[in-house]
DNA sequence: ATGACGCGTCATACGCGA
């Protein structure tokens, strides 16, 4: 079973990338963020034209995430447990064919010191909770999207630039941990523990041309799903077509 | 000197992203 995760940044900027991509790649499970779209105005069409099933927790100008499947999945939540308050489109989970997806757009948290970086630390939080909770069942969890984190120091290229940051602070990355050490498998970095691999660039500063990128977008594997895993991989081309987004889509092959 | 970030919005400046 083919999946990826790809942070789109705006669905509808990206139509004609996407309809393209998924066409020559067909992947079985696509995870999508950064939609930036209600669900009434999803261009559903396009994306049922192709085949999919699309399960949808959008919201208009910012956020959104989206779950794609080959044949139906069983939606079974779009609420990250913890906080009635949060209204941003953040989370959305589906059943597929006795594996759980748990797409995910983490909260970016910049800058330190202000209510987005504490909204990032609770949102990770709940979704520690949240991971740790569906570890007892023993199912097959891929919990995938833009974690915002940067995991260490050789997923950036400088990381003296990232010291101050949101996306690399000590109390984030320890955040982060927590779910590898609760024994989640990083699907990337398994196969790969010492090349710098990136999946998204700024658009600012040619950062795609001096390879100044990050590593935020991530598959965590529960146990039972890591034994599944044959291969990873980052689709890096996809940054040097026009009109890219600023990340790329990054890839697991599962039994 | 060159060219200088992109997306979405009750736009034509601004919030947001990373």
């Amino acid at each position: 079973m083919k999946i990826v995760t790809f942070n789109v940044n705006g669905v509808r900027a990206r139509i004609d990338t996407l309809i393209g991509w998924l066409k020559n790649t067909n992947p079985e499970v696509v995870a999508l963020q950064e939609i930036k779209i209600q669900d009434t105005d999803f261009p559903l069409s396009s994306f049922e034209n192709l085949g999919y099933h699309c399960y949808l927790n959008g919201q208009k100008s910012f956020n959104g995430v989206a779950i794609l499947t080959k044949e139906k999945a069983k939606l079974s939540r779009k609420i990250l447990p913890g906080n009635n308050e949060d209204e941003q489109a953040r989370f959305i989970e589906v059943y597929y064919k006795k594996k759980r997806f748990i797409c995910i757009y983490l909260p970016n948290g910049n800058p330190k010191g202000t209510e987005k970086f504490l909204y990032k630390l609770e949102w990770m939080d709940r979704l520690n909770d949240y991971c740790y909770q569906a570890l007892k069942s023993e199912e097959e969890i891929i919990v995938l999207g833009d974690f915002n984190v940067i995991p260490q120091y050789n997923d950036c290229k400088y990381p003296a630039q990232w010291e101050e940051d949101a996306l690399f602070a000590p109390e984030i990355r320890a955040k982060f941990n927590y779910l590898l050490n609760l024994g989640y498998l990083d699907a990337i970095r398994i196969l790969d523990d010492a090349n710098s691999m990136f999946t998204q660039w700024d658009y600012r500063d040619q950062a795609w041309k001096e390879n100044n990128g990050v590593r935020i977008d991530h598959i965590l594997l529960s146990p039972s799903a890591a034994d599944k895993l044959e291969d990873s991989w980052i689709e890096t081309s996809l940054r040097d077509r026009n009109k890219p987004s600023d990340h790329v889509p990054v890839w697991a092959l599962l039994k």
